[in-house]
DNA sequence: CTGAAAGCGCTAACAC
DNA sequence: GTGTTAGCGCTTTCAG
C-alpha cells in the first residue's frame, strides 16, 4: 500500500504538500509541485488509508444507511422491494459523491449510537425511525441526519413538543396528495363506493395522509368517505376475513377498494382469482407505491407512483450539503407523487 | 468519546491491560484489575474507535459486499428481488457475528481494488462476479473472498488454466439438481413435451446447469430433450416473439415450460393472461429460484428454492472462519435446492 | 509556498 | 501480570 510519505519522497516534497494537493488545496501549492505530486499519486495508483483519515480528522467519509423497518414477518427489511430499491437507490446516489455506505438493519438505539461511535459516520441516512428512538439518537450525536418516510410530526405536535416541529430532515412522499388524486381518478371512473384499506402500522404513518386524502377528494364531490379498514399483517388471517366478507355478501356495494400499499392491492386480487372472481370485472383496486407488486401483478395495478430515485437523490443531496456546508439547519421535503393507470379499475361511465 | 486512555486511567491500570481485556486475551490479565476494567467499560459505555484499529490493525471489521449484477434494464441491482433479499440476509449474518457490511454495486475491478485499498476490508463478498474481474481482483490481494453465485468453473478449465480450479471460495446452489428435480416432477405429472427456456446472460451461468439437469431428466426417462429457447431481456421483445409463437400456434405440442428463473415465468403468465389464457389449464409454467414473483404470482407459480439464508448463512460462516484462523484454503459449496409445488402445473395423469 | 513536528486511538513488542 | 514505548498514515498548526 503506498502512502503519502512515499508520494513525498518520490515528489521531492513534504507530506504536507502532498496532503495538500489531495484536497485540493491549491492556494497553498505552486503549479509545478502541483503536477510532479498529480502525477506520481496517478502512477502509484495511491489511495488513501480511510483509518489514518477518521483517525486525524474525526470523519470518515461513510454515510450509514440505517433501517428500523422490520420486515413482514420477520424476515430482512430488505425483502420488501421498496426498502429494496430504496437501498439499492442511495447507494448509488451515495456512491456517485464519493462516499461510502454502510448498511445496518433493525438496531437498537444503544446498537446504532455504539456504531455511530465506531465509525465516526460523515452522515446518516434512518429509513422508517419511530420518534422515541429518533430523538434519543438524535440528542446524543451532532451529524447530519436525514429521515427517509418518516411521519411524526404530528405526534411531537400532539405531545406538547411542537417546538420540536421540523426539527429534523425528512424527505417523504406527499401521501395526501397521492391518495387524494387517486381517489379523484376513481371518482372519474365513475365510482361512488370506495372503501380504504390499510394495515395497522402504517395507519400511524404513511397511511393516515392517503386516507385524509381520500376523505377529501370525496368530500370535494359530495361524497360520504367511509370508515378506514384495517387488515392484519398476516395472509391467513386477512384470507379468513375476505371469506367471510364473500360469503355472507358484505359491501356489496362497494365498486373500488383503495390499498394503502401495493402489496395488500395484489393480496387481494390474489385471494379473488382464487375464487375465481376478476379484477376489475367484479370490483376495482388500486394500490400505492408503484412497487413491483403493482407492475406484476394480474391485471397491471393502478396505483401511486412514489418515485425512489428522485426520493433517494434528495436525501443524498441534502445529507452531503449539510456534511460539507456544515450546515445543520432543517428542511423538510415533500415531493409529489403521479398516479400510475393501469388495468385494474373499471370505467363505469 | 471516551478512549482506552480514559479508560485506563480510571481503572488505574495502563492502555495495554485495557486493550488486552477488550480483546479477552485473559491469561493476560489478573482477575481484579479484569474485573475494574470491564466495569469502567460499561460505566463508560466506551466503543472503539475503529480508524485507530485500521490504522494500528491493518483489520477494519468491514466484510465488503459488492455486487456485480447489473440489474434488468440499468437500476440498482437492488431492484432484483433476488440480490435484495440476498444482501439483506447478507448483511444479518454479518452483523450478527460482530462485523460491518460496506455495500458497493456495480464498480469497475478499479474502483473494487481502490475501495479495498481505502478500507482494508476484513473479508469480501463478491456476488456474481465474473472470472476475468475476479482473477484481477484475487490477483492483487490477500484478503479471504468468498464469491457468492459464480459459475466459471468450466471457463478455466477450457482455457488451458486448469490448475486454478477451486482456487477460490464459491458458494452456489445446484443448479443441475434443482433443474432435474422441477423437471423430473413435471414427467411426474405425465409432462413430456416440456420447452426450457432462458436468457442470454444466464445461459453462460446457472443456465447451463439449469438445462444439464432438465436434459438429464428427461433422457432417463427416455424423452428427448428440446433445444433451449432464449429470450431476450427487454420485455417488449419478449412479448412480440410469444405473440409470434401464439398467432402461428407454433409449439403447439408443448404442454409445459420450464423457465431458467421465476421472473420470466411469471412474465410468461403475464402474457398469456392479457391474452385471456389461463396457467396451467392451457400450459403449465414452473420456474426457479422461489422470490416473490413466484410466490404471489396468479396462479402462484411451481419452482425450485433457493434458500437465501442458508446461502448467505454459509457464505459468512466460511468468510469469517477464513479471517479468524488465517485460513486461506479453498472450499466449494454446493447447496442443495428443493422444489415448492404451487398451482403452475397440470396433471396429466 | 513549503516542511518539521505533534498528535489522533490503538496495538504489539519489549522490558520489568 | 503489567506498564512503557514506538509507530500505524494522515492532518494540522506553526515556523521559515
Amino acid at each position: 500500500m503506498t502512502t503519502i510519505k512515499e508520494i513525498a519522497k518520490l515528489s521531492n516534497v513534504s507530506a504536507t504538500t502532498v496532503s495538500n494537493v489531495i484536497h485540493k488545496r491549491y492556494e497553498k501549492v505552486s503549479k509545478e509541485k502541483r503536477q510532479i505530486v498529480e502525477e506520481t499519486i496517478e502512477k502509484l495508483n495511491y489511495s488513501p488509508n480511510m483509518g489514518a483519515m477518521i483517525l486525524a480528522n474525526k470523519i470518515s467519509k461513510i454515510i450509514g444507511v440505517i433501517s428500523f423497518l422490520d420486515g413482514r414477518e420477520d424476515e430482512s427489511p430488505l425483502l420488501d422491494s421498496y426498502v429494496a430499491g430504496m437501498i439499492g437507490s442511495l447507494e448509488e446516489n451515495i456512491r456517485n459523491r464519493g462516499y461510502y455506505t454502510m448498511l445496518h438493519c433493525s438496531s437498537s438505539s444503544k446498537d446504532l449510537l455504539k456504531i455511530i461511535g465506531n465509525w465516526k459516520f460523515s452522515g446518516l441516512v434512518l429509513m422508517g425511525i419511530e420518534p422515541d428512538m429518533y430523538r434519543e439518537v438524535a440528542d446524543k450525536i451532532k451529524i447530519p441526519i436525514v429521515l427517509v418516510d418518516s411521519y411524526f410530526l404530528e405526534k411531537f405536535q400532539k405531545n406538547g413538543v411542537g417546538s420540536l416541529i421540523d426539527h429534523f430532515n425528512n424527505v417523504r412522499i406527499n401521501d395526501f396528495q397521492g391518495g387524494f388524486a387517486i381517489t379523484e381518478y376513481l371518482i372519474d371512473m365513475g365510482h361512488r363506493n370506495i372503501a380504504f384499506v390499510c394495515d395497522e402500522k402504517k395507519l400511524h404513518g404513511p397511511g393516515k395522509k392517503r386516507y385524509e386524502g381520500y376523505c377529501s377528494a370525496l368530500k370535494k364531490s359530495n361524497i360520504e368517505p367511509l370508515d378506514c379498514f384495517t387488515v392484519s399483517k398476516h395472509q391467513d388471517e386477512r384470507w379468513k376475513i375476505y371469506d367471510e366478507i364473500l360469503e355472507r355478501g358484505l359491501f356489496s356495494n362497494i365498486t373500488a377498494v383503495f390499498y394503502a400499499s401495493d402489496f395488500y392491492a395484489l393480496d387481494c386480487i390474489r385471494f379473488l382469482a382464487s375464487n375465481r372472481i376478476s379484477v376489475p370485472e367484479f370490483i376495482s383496486v388500486v394500490g400505492f407505491d408503484d412497487s413491483e407488486y403493482a407492475k406484476y401483478s394480474i391485471p397491471p395495478i393502478t396505483t401511486v407512483k412514489q418515485n425512489l430515485k428522485s426520493k433517494s437523490e434528495c436525501a443524498i443531496d441534502r445529507l452531503t450539503y449539510m456534511i460539507e456546508n456544515d450546515d445543520n439547519s432543517f428542511s423538510n421535503t415533500v415531493l409529489d407523487t403521479e398516479i400510475v393507470i393501469r388495468d385494474s379499475v373499471k370505467d363505469l361511465n
